[in-house]
DNA sequence: CGCCGCCTTGACCACCATCAAGTGGAGTGG
DNA sequence: CCACTCCACTTGATGGTGGTCAAGGCGGCG
């Protein structure tokens, strides 16, 4: 899918730590990340919040609601961002028409679904070291898919607090395993939201990370 | 979506515990439950197992190689099913000629979405307790959209193995949680299989249970 | 009757949460 | 230029949720 076709005329930059779309909403746009990074969550009555997905460069925050409607979940931005927006009407109407399109959108949707299959898959049967190796391994790829990765290096603009809510670990849990990681030579921070992964065989195996659910066509991203 | 139209002639019946479709299979028709309770799952290299969702009668097993082609988990009878098939050939070309229908199974794919994402807050947010009872809920209202639940009694052809791998807890630590719930009144076990829940609200708060990500049109099925 | 799968119970302990206090750097204002 | 604040990160101490191991009970079925 072309980015420039979809981009259209506007385009705007959002701050950090921004509400794109809250829980509830009943966007009339569709937006298009072109640039940073963005998340989606859920926040309970306990307080508690849950991170369930990031957002890069190519991927839509809300096709949901051609469907749906009603969001059941908000976006936020975790580094300013490039948005671009759509009148959702204009993918209401495509989607009818073009069969293409609404196939297009449909395995994006698959495959949004197989990585959360996976992060359930890590919540809920492996340790919070192999956890968080899982993730920055998945994280890597994606990154590196969406062009945004050079290398073995990426931006990784969350707090340990941001990671403990997708990772289901408390922020002090999570700064003593992203310790051990860096004192096994599993990752380096080259700087505060910057990360490199000496070796991601390594750090592959330690998290079982098997990339098969992302259903890339070029096996040349990884390892 | 009336099955009587989709169903066709390959109707099977399908014992318990059998695999209707393991992982890196490349399938080449449609599964459809038309009776019976079967999960999708994913089996780990350390033997651990996660159980991701639970296919009720109406549900289709493997749409996702319409697009994707390979499936990345497993499909496994929890009960004896009825399963009809249809090759998938057809649906590949009915989704491209047909932008309603394409659309009408993306919006399937979104609802497994938003209920694998409310999963995965239960498992990093909630204690096993309130897991345990955001899970009846969820399958008990399920159960009554599919038409499969009279009233406030479900079946629920599940060992309390099979509970912990879908919550990520281990079978003892079920056990315990099943007999605080009993105990509370929460829940009451009219057979092995047979689960009468008599106070929805009751679970529901219990669960923190809100039943809006299931995006369903009718809401007098809750509470 | 005997086997087998599932449920049940007890003992023990690991992983990870919580609480609390302290460090350090970036930005702000005097 | 130096307090001062704020936020993220760090570290230590303590304990709870839930895992693991092991053994026994119980019902269904060949």
């Amino acid at each position: 899918m072309k980015l420039a076709v979809i981009a259209g005329k506007s385009v705007r930059s959002v701050a950090a730590n921004q509400d794109l779309i809250q829980e509830g909403d009943r966007p009339t746009t569709i937006k298009l990340i072109l640039g940073g990074v963005a998340c989606r969550y859920k926040i309970l009555a306990s307080g508690r919040r849950q991170i369930f997905a990031y957002l890069l460069p190519g991927d839509f925050c809300d096709l949901h609601v051609v469907l749906l409607g009603r969001m059941d979940h908000g976006i936020r931005t975790m580094s300013q961002c490039i948005v671009s927006e759509v009148p959702s009407e204009i993918f209401h109407k495509l989607t009818l028409s073009e069969g293409r399109l609404a196939r297009a959108l449909w395995w994006a949707t698959l495959v949004d679904e197989a990585i959360l299959r996976e992060w359930l898959v890590s919540m809920g049967q492996r340790l919070a070291k192999e956890r968080t190796a899982h993730f920055l391994c998945e994280y890597l790829l994606r990154n590196r898919v969406a062009g945004v990765a050079s290398g073995n290096t990426m931006t990784l603009p969350l707090t340990q607090e941001d990671l403990g809510d997708t990772l289901g670990l408390s922020s002090v849990h999570v700064n003593r395993i992203l310790q051990e990681l860096r004192a096994d030579g599993f990752i380096r921070h080259l700087d505060k939201a910057t990360v490199e992964v000496p070796d991601t065989a390594a750090l592959s195996e330690l998290g079982q990370f098997d990339p098969s659910y992302l259903h890339l066509r070029d096996s040349s991203l990884w390892p």
